[in-house]
DNA sequence: TTGGATT
């Protein structure tokens, strides 16, 4: 049994009281930690060692008389739970030298087993060491460039062991890349070099280079994306699931955009539909911040007799879903449609019209937020909105959107969308470097009714100066050279 | 101004 405590005091004390520890008799030991006076230095292709199946009653001291037979120890570690402090049975162990690592990988690893364990010890690159901590991710190539550019582009920071660009079924470039190289520093030293540091012609944004995923991050993303494909983590699917309440609401708005002329869906019904599904999700769940535009006027054209009646706590600004900043903390009562959106040509509103009766549908359920209130003590913390994953729907289900307000992100472009159809997938597209939107994106529903009827409706529905663009996305080989 | 990508 080891009662060692602390080595360092221990050693200084007694002078080299690891001899009295029967677990290591028999293995000598050059010098007691006291005597190592000078900082120990590793080379810059040192390896971390993982040492498993220790006995837990081992300490770094009693282990470093074990592999110091190898070589000068740089640093040993005994791995210890987080929490309890207790001993893990393994470690880590980096050798000043390479060369000792590789000496003592080959003459311990599984060679012997230590007293008290059944397995022999391990000896073995750490994970840390092993996988990708040299090999980086390179996006934002130019589709043309091929390997050689790529080493071209890389060479100058460190010996390249790999570089393969990415590429599709059909041999194009994904634009982007993995270079491999000899040691971690060399990677190191391309990322600085070259992250962000120009933008290839063609490509939406600066060059990215940064470390690969890894083993673990590669497992949960395919895990996400299964979740994904099932719907799982469908944001909006998260919030039917976790507020049924919800459901009923953004029923009700499909259905009253759905009750235009005729089943035509008018612009404005689809707007007051998406206003109303926004408010069912308002003060409470996280919305991309919008800055009104237009800082209270009523656009031309749009009369809002009913909506004073609105009672002011509830915030109707459009498509965010925080109140605009006001000097008394209220949030202002004719707040609908002054945020710069003008969703439709002027028109008087008729009592046949869709736009009363949106705004009819509005009023009856400015009382849902209250309702909402209480839902949310039941949740205190919402479910964490998983970040969407991009997903395209079928040929002829993915809409281009252009022209879209600044302020918009994913959400809003989403809820704009809903009221067509099951929107699978929405993506703002942004700019890496500033955070900005490009004011472009991309909406896929499920099935191509909807993407026209989207089409039929959006296309040129203006909001502020601005008249948006909605087309289908264009097919993936579109424009090829050849 | 056409999906920010993965080994």
């Amino acid at each position: 049994m080891a009662t060692l405590t602390n080595g360092q005091v221990d050693a200084a004390v007694h002078g080299g009281a690891a001899s009295t520890n029967g677990l290591v008799n028999g293995i000598s030991h050059t010098h007691s930690p006291a005597s190592c006076t000078t900082i120990p230095m590793k080379d810059h292709d040192a390896i971390k060692l993982f040492i498993g199946q220790i006995p837990r009653n081992l300490d770094e001291r009693d282990l470093r008389p074990l592999f110091e037979e190898f070589g000068k120890i740089y640093e040993l570690t005994v791995l210890k739970d987080r929490f309890t402090g207790m001993h893990k049975g393994c470690a880590f162990l980096t050798y000043c030298a390479r060369e000792s690592a590789l000496k003592a990988q080959t003459a311990l690893h599984e060679q012997k087993t230590l007293p008290g364990m059944n397995r022999p010890i391990q000896v073995k690159p750490a994970d840390s060491e092993s996988r990708g901590d040299r090999k980086l991710f390179v996006g934002m190539l130019n589709k043309q460039q091929c390997e050689d550019d790529v080493r071209r582009l890389f060479e100058s920071f460190g010996s390249i062991e790999e570089c393969t660009i990415l590429r599709g079924p059909d041999g194009n470039s994904k634009g982007c890349a993995f270079v491999k190289y000899s040691t971690h520093a060399e990677a190191q030293a391309a990322i600085s070099a070259l992250h962000g540091s120009q933008t290839m012609p063609g490509a939406s944004s600066s060059l990215v280079v940064k470390f690969a995923d890894t083993d673990k991050e590669r497992t949960i993303r395919r895990m996400q994306q299964m979740a994904g494909q099932m719907g799982i983590f469908n944001p909006m699917a998260l919030q039917f699931g976790a507020y049924g309440a919800y459901a009923q609401v953004q029923q009700q708005a499909a259905l009253m955009a759905s009750v235009g002329q005729g089943g035509y869906l008018s612009p404005m019904a689809a707007f007051a539909a998406a206003q109303m599904q926004h408010m069912a999700t308002i003060n409470g769940l996280p919305g991309a911040p919008m800055t009104p535009t237009s800082g209270g006027s009523t656009p031309p054209g749009i009369t809002a007799p009913t909506v004073t009646s609105i009672p002011s706590p509830i915030s109707v600004n459009g498509f965010t879903g925080l109140p605009p900043p006001q000097a008394n903390g209220q949030a202002p009562a004719e707040a609908m449609f002054t945020n710069g959106i003008h969703p439709y040509p002027a028109q008087s509103p008729t009592a046949a019209d869709p736009l009363q009766q949106a705004y009819a549908g509005v009023q009856q359920y400015a009382a849902f937020p209250a309702a909402y209130g209480q839902i949310s003590q039941a949740f205190p913390q919402p479910p964490p909105i998983i970040p969407q994953q991009q997903r395209e729907g079928p040929e002829g289900c993915n809409l281009f959107i252009y022209h879209l307000p600044q302020e918009f992100g994913d959400g809003e472009l989403m809820q704009m969308f809903l009221p067509f159809g099951n929107v699978i997938s929405s993506k703002v597209f942004v700019d890496r470097a500033t955070n900005q939107s490009k004011c472009f994106g991309f909406v896929s529903f499920d099935n191509p009714g909807s993407a026209q009827a989207a089409i039929q409706s959006m296309n040129g529905f203006q909001i502020g100066m601005k008249r948006l663009k909605v087309q289908l996305k264009r097919p993936k080989d579109a424009n090829r050279p050849y």
